[in-house]
DNA sequence: GTGAAAGCGCTAACAA
DNA sequence: TTGTTAGCGCTTTCAC
């Protein structure tokens, strides 16, 4: 492997030269440019990451905590991360990969120096994360909303604003029975964030508008889905709009309406809080409040590389929510 | 953040006996370790990553290159990089995500010195990273078969002994006439080899003991199960088993076969190639030939660390297939 | 516009 | 069993 020196030799001029073509950081004059770049060129040259760090405490690294678990919207985060790596990349960094449960994951990473800044997915309300988080030095991101953000910067959809918006998009329609099929249990009892905060925000615009509305949780499988259309239709017989908050579930929601006299969208409207590439690939294309998943990562990493830059402080960014009409919901039958 | 040279000192030693109690490369007597590690706990003390690897020419990173596309399998691709991640932190080791198009990445981390070997997922038949990869210092794991190894360590379940295995099971049963609901015709023209070889088992068996048999491409979509087991149908309209090598449509062959009067396991035989937990989750569950994603993953990164460790060669490792029963499986109806 | 040289925080060879 | 010290390959200050 060629080092710096190699290529400082091979071009006539001395190190120092060869790091500030590098980085930009003086001025250099063309015709030295040009021979530190073929010297470059010629041998191969790549400087050493761990040198680099060392000297320059930075390490273009950033490191990601992302939920691998089978049971949540394997989908929908793999959306996140390519948001997250493709942004990481246009900002010359690379992303190391953490697993929920390596506990021990972050500190370890930040305390060794090993990434300038850290994005952490699935923040629950009390996460125990946040705190650990919040005294490293380097700063973090968190892809949710904690209770207490501890002056660490977040980034998520406006759920709240989704549950409002999902409402008054079926109530302008004039539903005024409309059913909300949610996140699983476990999600809920796990107090992931986004499933309160829809349900919460779905529930107050339901109350302000005087409207009638069932809310079900629904397990991510097929059968879950059926069990889930069931309990709502038992309690609701007669609703005519359906929220869908579960990307899993959601074909199979659509099916057993269907199978169970509920056409979409002759009979019944279904308006989904999903990506819009799921929303659009059912076989009957869905009305949705899109989930920007690959959006939210990217925003992501762009808020960490500012407070890297810039030394900017932590905010708070909740992306607004928006309906992207497919047909999926009309006004009620009378 | 303390150095190696802050805890030498209060622990009264010098930094070599701190490195060498961190590394357990020479032998300490016990009370000196016991100074050391209490000098480590009360700094809280953490090696630099950038300086261990620049001394060291080790970075206990390992790179993984994953196809995050949409596309394909997200359920399996995420059960080999839990299994690579989690395999990796057994060997103390981190891994830097890399993504599939990111066609600079694999000789940037590499000639970068930012990790000690590389895994990369689904390769191709002439994929063109293999020279790529042949040409770089660290040990390289290919998950995958392609034409030409070129030196490289591969790892990959016996998709061709999956094909005859498959057909094997159903035959023992008494079928005879056994159709194939395979991989997307787009993942067939990328001449990803585990589509083709499955198809070149199964073929091979087919003629072997003389059964008939269809084979179908599958969108891996509802639309695309529904529309093979049509076309598997017209082909075949007295098929008695099927073999599944899909798994986002698998639900929907199963649905897509009822609906048409071919109820599992009653009227047709279902054998899915598949994860064991997504052949278990299904309504009905499915007797499957396992797709050992996470176990694989965890070989990979096994093999990279006895290359690293002990310089082993190259070798290639197809692990056995292997029927589960679950019951979807019968005899045919005489 | 360019160069010399002092670290950055480790590891491991050499010495005792 | 332990200490001394020369690098590892880069960045950046200081000097010209």
């Amino acid at each position: 492997m060629a080092t710096i020196d190699d290529v400082a030799r091979s071009a006539g001029v001395s190190t120092s030269t060869v790091s500030y073509v590098l980085s930009g950081k003086r001025p250099i004059s063309a015709p030295t440019r040009h021979r530190v770049e073929k010297a470059i060129r010629d041998l191969g040259y790549r400087p050493h990451a761990g040198a680099r760090a060392l000297a320059s405490n930075r390490t273009n690294v950033i490191a990601l905590m992302a939920p691998l678990r089978v049971d949540v919207n394997v989908n929908v985060i793999m959306q996140f991360v390519t948001g997250v790596v493709t942004s990481a990349r246009s900002f010359e960094h690379d992303v190391l990969l953490l697993t929920q449960d390596d506990d021990a994951g972050l500190d370890r990473v930040a305390s060794g120096s090993m990434v300038d800044a850290l994005v952490v997915m699935d923040i629950e309300a009390d996460d125990p994360r946040v705190p650990v988080l919040a005294a490293l030095r380097q700063p973090t991101i968190l892809i949710g909303l904690p209770r207490q953000p501890q002056g660490l910067s977040c980034v998520d959809l406006d759920f709240d604003g989704a549950g409002h918006l999902a409402v008054s998009h079926l109530a302008a329609l004039g539903h005024t029975r409309i059913g909300l099929i949610g996140s699983p249990l476990a999600v809920l009892e796990r107090h992931t964030t986004y499933a309160e905060r829809l349900l919460r925000g779905f529930n107050a615009e339901v109350a302000e508008i005087g409207v009638q509305a069932v809310h079900v949780s629904c397990e991510s499988s097929q059968t879950g889905a059926v069990d889930a259309v069931d309990r709502l239709l038992a309690d609701m017989p007669d609703v005519t709009g359906v929220v869908v908050h579960n990307e899993v579930a959601l074909p199979y929601v659509v099916s057993a309406l269907r199978e169970r006299g509920r056409g979409t969208p002759e009979n019944i409207s279904v308006l989904a809080v999903c990506p819009s590439d799921v929303a659009e690939a059912q076989p009957v294309p869905l009305t949705s409040i899109n989930l920007p998943a690959h959006a939210i990562g990217q925003v992501a990493v762009e808020m960490a590389m500012a407070r890297l830059d810039h030394a900017q402080p932590a905010e708070t960014r909740l992306l607004t929510p928006l309906v992207v009409e497919r047909g999926s919901t009309r006004p009620p039958i009378v």
